[in-house]
DNA sequence: TTATTAACCGGAAAGGTTTCCGAAATTACT
DNA sequence: AGTAATTTCGGAAACCTTTCCGGTTAATAA
């Protein structure tokens, strides 16, 4: 449990504690001789400089705070791996807090990072409506901080994005193009910058190929299997079928596909479906499950080097956004 | 980017530093009236005690690290999630770090945690074969570390485990008992303890029914789905099949069940299959897999509450079995 | 040879707290 | 009243580094 110190290392060599000092920040004022000496007995000795002393005098920790909303979807660990594999390598550690989707909690452990003196922070909003201020006054304060996935665009700030517009156009497209009429949307959380535009990619293809809806085929839901589970069961239960569902993620059509299942319907004969943000469940799922697949690693990636980036030089806020594929199967094909 | 300090508070006050830390350390010998007066001043000069030169005056943390071999199967993330409700919970931050099934970046890690004096770390270790004299020195040293998952039962350790001898046993028994003889179990990384005492239950139930097995149906692989299907193509491709198999995991399982539906055999009625440490996927794919469930979630919250015991009072090391339950469903149902 | 420069090293401050020790002020006791 | 005990507070050391400043020695230039 005890720890050996430089002050150790530099009585039993006889030197100051400077000199070690300057051994192990390999600075230009040492003799080489001293350093290899120092470096050597200080390595025999045990000693490793006390990170948290060096984070007090260099008012930098080398730590970056994570909060994500929630850990049960696949989507946010696999962000997350990515996060860890660019910092880890460049000797950051990586704090991870979930909000669990509630405002007061996020805010709880922005302010738990910020009082940790974090380097810097990478951020996904929890769905709850809240108040923006204080990542403002984060921001103005200059401190770096990167959105990732739930963005709020009236907040300056570097973010990493998917097309959400773009692919959700492209799923619709798909949907209709086989031949899908009657098409509701499961959008998860509806004020959420990405459910919006899900919903606009949506409504544009609709239009697009002069296919008619109402308000109603938007269905407002969370973000997981119950979910979409429940709504279609309601669906069901009025007897208001729709032809094909274009899902704002996986998990929701995963529930709506348990629940068409259970009521004895065939998919995609009776309902074809869609899904976004590709989980490894859409491939193991019967019928396999058509969906967007997100490049959950290399958004976690970009999110941590734009994050270094303002941690080292203090760049201007970029939003990067990244692009997918749409992959066809079998719960979309055509009837 | 500027924090005030203790010590701004203190003049503004006119009081001692000494003072101000007892207001906020909430000691016994300080008069009520100057506490109250300093937090209200204090609060409203935005002051908060700096953590890191507390932790450094302190010698003690309040972080703990987690390593776990992998983020990719939901196992993992779901018993962080109970870990981080204890721990947050209690003041403590939570240092997640991946071995990515890596000896050697696993110790890294460990050594990366030690430096940054965690108060205690929960481990998972990695598959590969290693040298584990490394823990062994921690805890002689009265470091506080508990294992779980994947435990070495020669380290003097705390452990929260699954009893993987009784449900392997439970789920080939009710194989046997659907009728099925030829059952092989994909048993994993076979050197894992893990993965012999699930061995160990199979071999128990087909012994126990009189089931005739040969070294041959158990068959070594990872953790991954790839790794279930490509042995299950390859017994296929050798037209030998089983009637049934018992997976050491459930991607496993669904790797195996990919392979046999793409073969175009049915299931149960050509092979059956059980999974292990369910999943979420196991009640989604087709046909929803019969799977032991661990109790993902409580096995984080014991070993995150058996931890702070360590770290609180030096209590003797104390292993906790967690119980499960099979959950039948038709991957294994009678033909 | 002396002056200038470069290389190398030690001392001490600084970073922001907690905590021990002692002192002053207050209260209690005889 | 005087003394003892208690409450309350300030000063300073300690935690372990990094870094600035200055000084000594050796090397180079004039």
């Amino acid at each position: 449990m005890k720890h050996v110190t430089i002050k150790e290392v530099a009585r039993q060599l006889n030197v100051s504690i400077s000199t070690v000092s300057r051994a192990f920040n390999n600075t230009y004022d040492i003799r080489k001789e001293t350093q290899e000496e120092i470096l050597r007995v200080a390595h025999e000795m045990g000693y490793r400089p006390n990170p948290i002393a060096r984070k007090l005098i260099q008012q930098k920790t080398f730590t970056v705070g994570v909060v994500v909303p929630e850990f049960v979807n696949s989507y946010f660990p696999e962000v997350i791996m990515g996060i860890q594999e660019v910092l880890i390598e460049k000797g950051y550690q990586v704090l991870v807090m979930p909000s669990n989707e509630c405002h007061s909690t996020e805010l709880k452990n922005i302010k738990t990072l910020e009082e940790h003196r974090v380097d810097g922070m990478i951020i996904s909003l929890s769905h709850e409506a809240c108040n923006r201020d204080h990542y403002r006054r984060l921001l103005a304060r200059g401190y770096p901080v990167v959105f990732f996935n739930r963005v709020d665009t009236d907040i300056p700030a570097s973010r990493v994005v998917f097309d959400d517009y773009k692919w959700a156009y492209f799923a619709t497209e798909h949907l209709i193009k086989q031949g899908y009429r009657n098409i509701y949307h499961l959008s998860g959380y509806r004020h959420l910058s990405l459910s919006r535009n899900r919903i606009r990619g949506f409504q544009k293809a609709l239009d697009k190929f002069s296919v008619p809806y109402t308000k109603g085929h938007i269905i407002e839901t969370g973000f997981f299997m119950e979910e979409g589970q429940a709504v279609m069961e309601r669906l069901i239960s009025e007897n208001n079928l729709p032809d094909a569902i274009f899902a704002a993620n996986d998990p929701i059509a995963i529930g709506a596909m348990k629940a068409i299942k259970k009521a004895g319907l065939r998919i995609p004969h009776d309902v074809a479906l869609a899904g976004f943000s590709e989980s490894k469940m859409a491939e193991v799922v019967d019928p396999p499950l058509t969906s967007v697949k997100q490049p959950t690693f290399e958004i976690g990636r970009t999110a941590a080097e734009l994050l270094l980036q303002h941690i080292d030089d203090s760049v201007v806020p970029k939003t990067v956004v990244l692009n997918g594929t749409l992959t066809v199967r079998a719960s979309s094909a055509a009837v």
